[in-house]
DNA sequence: TATATTTTGTGATTTGTTTCACATTATATT
DNA sequence: AATATAATGTGAAACAAATCACAAAATATA
């Protein structure tokens, strides 16, 4: 291992992202195409960055005529089609995890938290729409849900450990949350959150004069 | 607006809270000193790189006897010495608001939230740990403590009319968690995370043959 | 004390990313 | 139908980031 990227999300990748966001934003407004620079301003990039990430993913516009806000959100979804309905776990159901289980946002994307797990039986009896299952039942669940993907919402001293357990079991990518560099296999993608670092982030840039 | 680098943690500031990260690991389990190897190992890039990245925020080390891992940590904290307790405000008491204000991490960084704002009057009433306020006290509480920094936890729907309200009452740093690209003027710091778009991008990672 | 070894620190080089500049093409205008 | 206009799409140029390579310095060894 030599580079930190599997860790990272590609800048362009993130910026498709934010691309899309705006479109949903334009459409709601009652628009129905964009230009390179609409597109740019309304995601603080120019509009050359536009049509350069749009040509790395094979997205066509129509010369003078722009894009056609629907063409565009459909080829990015193209591009995370394969995305579908896909199944994830989720590890831990402390604030974090119980947070996530509940979070709307994931089923609008069609990623479904099938199950989650936590070692403490008092959680695992409570309700919240999804089972709150013991550490010994993930072999079942990944198995049956064909998931490949999990979030870990653990605390910290747990972290490795589970994700071991997770890799172990299947899982080649996992979202984590807790504040753990994480020692997997090179091929398994790894994507961290770590909020007090995008929180201590935020104070350090509005101290900082730029 | 030319540049969408205002709502990007720089790479370098990234790497050094992995930095921090590993070199807590590697205290508590008992080393005292590192060379740029083992860090660049630990955090998953090369020991050149570490040492560039020390270079520029002007962090020394002892030519063949590497770095003393408390120096380090203390040199990095005076980096974010201005960051100690920062009071920072949180609005919006949904799923993701009630994990943050539970969430202990921000204490121990010293990052502590004052109040929350939620609109919802029934919250208001539940009880946190922290007072959950409504909106029109926000301008009190900013003034008391100094605030500069908010967590915006709320609906898609109302997070731009929450960050109008937040910089107009002199908030100047926003960790913005709604899945919206914010309007403010270029002098606000917008740090966004969108939990979907972390989660895709695992799930993309994963299926791309890379 | 002199020599060998190991590691930092940083210019020089390479690699990657963004911006520029303009040819190409679709649409609008006369 | 011919001409003007306004946008895309993309190599070339400029810029930024990462890696390389090695001098400088601290420590270890003889």
């Amino acid at each position: 291992m030599k580079q930190i990227t599997k860790y990272i999300i590609r800048n362009d990748l993130k910026r498709l992202f934010t691309y899309r966001l705006c479109l949903i934003g334009f459409k709601r407004k009652g628009f129905d195409r964009v230009y390179s620079y609409n597109l740019g301003e309304e995601a603080g990039v120019t509009a050359e960055q536009v049509r350069k990430d749009f040509s790395v993913f094979k997205i066509k516009g129509n010369k003078k005529g722009g894009y056609k806000i629907n063409d565009l959100l459909r080829s990015i979804e193209e591009i995370f089609k394969y995305q579908h309905n896909q199944h994830v776990i989720l590890v831990g159901m402390g604030n974090i995890g119980r947070a996530l289980v509940q979070y709307k946002r994931f089923i609008l994307r069609k990623m479904i938290i099938v199950a989650s797990f936590d070692i403490d039986p008092s959680k695992q009896s409570k309700r919240f729409g999804i089972p709150v299952l013991p550490m010994d039942m993930m072999s079942e669940i990944i198995n049956k849900f064909h998931v490949k993907v999990a979030i870990l919402a653990v605390p910290e001293i747990s972290a490795q450990d589970a994700a071991n357990k997770l890799v172990d079991k299947g899982i080649t990518g996992i979202l984590n949350f807790a504040p753990v560099i994480l020692k997997v296999p090179d091929e398994i993608i790894v994507n961290n959150i770590n909020l007090c670092d995008e929180l201590e982030s935020v104070i350090y840039y509005t101290q900082k004069v730029m």
